[in-house]
DNA sequence: TATTGTTTGTAACTAATGTTACAGAGTGAG
DNA sequence: CTCACTCTGTAACATTAGTTACAAACAATA
């Protein structure tokens, strides 16, 4: 697990002595496939490090409707989390398991000295929030700018992107609340999809083609 | 000028030998309402800092529609094009003076010096991002989780907000471009927000009771 | 195999938003 | 004042998405 960690790391350009203390200062976490690893309400004191697996990170309102932000993979940390915890503030959002998942959890204790002293730290972390700014602008530009029937088709695009795997294994009713929509409304479109030959529809399991 | 320069810096809790340096290596800009400041597909070689007035920043997509992302008031940042310049990439938003405004202008070559030397340069930047993310955040609830009519009357509170006050001076035209809707919707929803007696509408201009 | 719960398909209807078309009111330049 | 232009109001209609209701298919397990 530490061959990934260190592999992953300096892919991302991180110098070969800051590996060294992010190794001993973190530790491992599993999260098996549906779990949920941050609540809205809850205080991170750890940034989550993703050596592999995918995460969701959604938005939820107060009514328990529910919008998919965006997954975290391989290399990815929550940036939100990050500027929650620098602000001492609550998560608004919540992320889940989407596949077996393993993190590195890194306590956050240790930013401010990394960052002032690692230019490699700095340059990671700033570009974890460009990534995610770019990501909530696609969500908004998403949810802006398509009809629901694109939105469906891209969101099925980026979970098989993030994947890596042709088929979904989702019920028509989980993909509705990514969505913030109905079951009957997925399914009805989905179906669509299908006669336009983009999609097949087993159950729980669309295979994108 | 620099008084008030200083006076909001000092106010974001900026420690004096920054300021002094932030003073000396920055311009001052003036911007007349509806002045475009940042478009698409350019670079940004300054950190705008915004001295007094609003500034709107907007996504477009390839077909010329619009959507307001939030406001800039003063002593706030462009937390993206920040964002955007460390990173070496094109802006994808548009930034407008919604009043006539100022703005001190940084050169980008410091920031990571600053980052690095001063604690509270780092709190600063980190807090913009974090601002940011939950005007986002927000901007995603909003488009996600309202109807039409409460996003048109949170939309006006919004800009009361921004510009302290409650005559809004703008066509239904303007209004829709922000909210991506067509203007006849706007006029119905008004209307009907008239009807309910939380506005008043005059030609160009909307008061808000 | 029988039973139960989950998932999907579909129809019929409602609600929200978008579009087109046109009239009339207000404004500024000449 | 007149003309040209912009802005607003409104009706009629089209499209998209949300809701309710129910049946059938499938899966798990007792």
């Amino acid at each position: 697990m530490k061959d990934l960690l260190q592999s992953l790391l300096k892919e991302a350009g991180i110098e070969p002595a800051l590996i060294e203390e992010i190794q001993e200062v973190g530790v491992p976490k599993k999260a098996a496939t549906g779990e949920l690893l941050i609540t809205p309400g809850s205080t991170s004191m750890y940034m989550p490090f993703v050596l592999n697996g995918v995460l969701s990170v959604v938005r939820q309102d107060d009514n328990g409707n529910e919008i998919l932000l965006y997954y975290l993979e391989g290399g990815e940390t929550c940036a939100m989390s990050l500027a929650c915890c620098i602000e001492g503030k609550k998560n608004d959002f919540k992320v889940t398991a989407e596949e077996d998942s393993v993190l590195w959890m890194v306590p956050m204790s240790h930013l401010d000295k990394w960052i002032q002293e690692y230019k490699s730290f700095r340059k990671y972390i700033f570009s974890s929030y460009q990534v995610r700014f770019d990501e909530l602008l696609e969500t908004i530009d998403s949810i802006t700018f398509l009809k629901l029937y694109e939105r469906l088709y891209k969101y099925l695009l980026d979970k098989k992107q993030a994947t890596r795997s042709y088929e979904i294994n989702m019920s028509h009713e989980q993909i509705a609340q990514h969505l913030n929509t109905s079951r009957v409304v997925v399914s009805r479109l989905l179906k669509q999809l299908e006669n336009e030959n983009k999609i097949e529809i087993e159950r729980n399991k669309i295979s994108i083609l």
